[in-house]
DNA sequence: GCAAAACATGCAATAACATGCACAAAGAAA
DNA sequence: TTTCTTTGTGCATGTTATTGCATGTTTTGC
């Protein structure tokens, strides 16, 4: 087991459940206590944890987590989900794909066999699309937002309105079965409601915290959704919601 | 079993799993660790993973977006261009960079406490400022063509039209004190024009097998280069011409 | 205040590492 | 062809990083 493996797991853990306990990970990991005190002592030293007695606790529980910190955040079930989205796509087909580290996970999870059109605005999306041989890869411009890792603005919706795509992968922020595709920000809300407008159906891959909430602005109704990829946990109340108005439940 | 081949299964097994173990791949590449060792080294140099101890892990989240086989060339030459090709730049300017391995090292050579504006077609210059806090980025999306890993097209163009810049880093095909600058591809060739028309300046960096070559597509007069920056053995003939057309030299 | 748990520090063993060198294979030049 | 150069490889050498243990200190709960 690397040292680096240890310390991602410390900072995904940290970030599901808030704490670390010292003991536990040293079982976990098959090492000692010492070395997993040195791992928080090192991880503490960079800014990325607070030591407390027994563990280790999130540095800034309150910041805003760029991109960055997020796609480190439940990586195991991400790759999972992105592994069943990428089912949905047959060669030929043409894709809108925005930005979030779910998407991410997707784009790195498309095979290199299959042909695609692909546009987006994010930079992580375009960098993993960017050596597929038989993609062809389309970068939808902007002002670059650093925190959402994509770009937006008059230029990327004048991008966005002269094409259409066959499938939206939106990376869902909120998502409800009554209020619908919800996101945190305006300017990105926007690229989202015009890339949802010019495509015929719509994907959605979410982990089980962004069901059933919502955020201020709305991006597309429930019933546009095409396919809702989901983890087998997923509570099956909200899904039956989602169901009813058309969405095809896919388990990961 | 080929050294690249080597390489190409250690990208593809860190895209995959997330790390590599050196020892696991010598004894599955049939090598010493010595060797393994020497290709993380190789690889880590031109920014494909990151080392750490017992093997490796992939590197930034945009590493895939960098030009792979030709940024491994001359990486040394490189780097010392870059950083004297950053000393230009005063804080609050705005540029156009295009795309090229050079360009992609001035990138990452642009320290962190500098403040600019920075428009670029290339996914790798893109990625590599993603993370300077201070640099407002603006992406210049368009049709990605693999092979020079930037965005050309009429969207690019348009999206340039629209931009003026103090600074334009050209990322140079042929230089010749007679032709000027020239390119390879007529659609990058386009883009390089519409660069150059809106910027105030032309910045180069030239390692010496650019130097006294030209390509078929004019991109600008060799009297519109206001910095030209060279390596220490660069032929002071050559130099000469251009400095006699205006052109500041600066040595790496 | 006291005992137990958690912790920091120094130390030694081990594994991973870098470096220099010799040798072999592949290619270029004579 | 022969010779030379280049490149890749393995081995020997010394160096560095990581780890667990022993020791002594600090913190916590009672």
């Amino acid at each position: 087991m690397l040292t680096e493996e240890r310390h991602q797991f410390i900072r995904d853990r940290l970030a599901a459940d808030g704490k670390v306990l010292a003991g536990e990970l040293a079982s976990r990991f098959g090492v000692s206590e010492d070395t997993v005190r040195r791992d928080l002592r090192e991880l503490a030293k960079a800014g990325q944890l607070r030591r407390v007695y027994g563990g280790a606790v999130p540095a800034a529980p309150f910041a805003a987590a760029t991109i960055g910190q997020r796609s480190s955040h439940a990586v195991e079930e991400k790759h999972r989900l992105a592994k069943a989205a990428v089912r949905v796509l047959t060669s030929g087909q043409a894709l809108f794909i925005d930005g979030g580290s779910t998407n991410e996970a997707i784009a790195r999870a498309i095979p290199r066999d299959i042909e695609l059109t692909v546009a987006t605005n994010s930079l992580g999306v375009a960098s993993a699309l960017a050596d597929l041989p038989l993609v062809e890869l389309i970068v939808l411009g902007g002002r670059y937002i650093r925190d959402l890792g994509t770009c937006v603005g008059g230029d990327t919706l004048a991008a966005v309105a002269q094409l259409g795509a066959d499938l939206f992968f939106l990376g869902s922020c909120g998502l409800d079965a009554s209020r619908g595709v919800t996101a945190f920000d305006s300017a990105e809300a926007e690229v989202k409601r015009a890339m949802a407008k010019n495509s015929a159906g719509i994907v959605i891959a979410a982990t089980n915290d962004k069901l059933a909430t919502a955020a201020p602005y709305r991006v597309a109704a429930a019933d546009t959704i095409r396919h809702l990829v989901v983890e087998r946990t997923a509570p099956a109340a909200i899904l039956a919601d989602f169901q009813r108005q058309g969405a095809e439940i896919r388990f990961a």
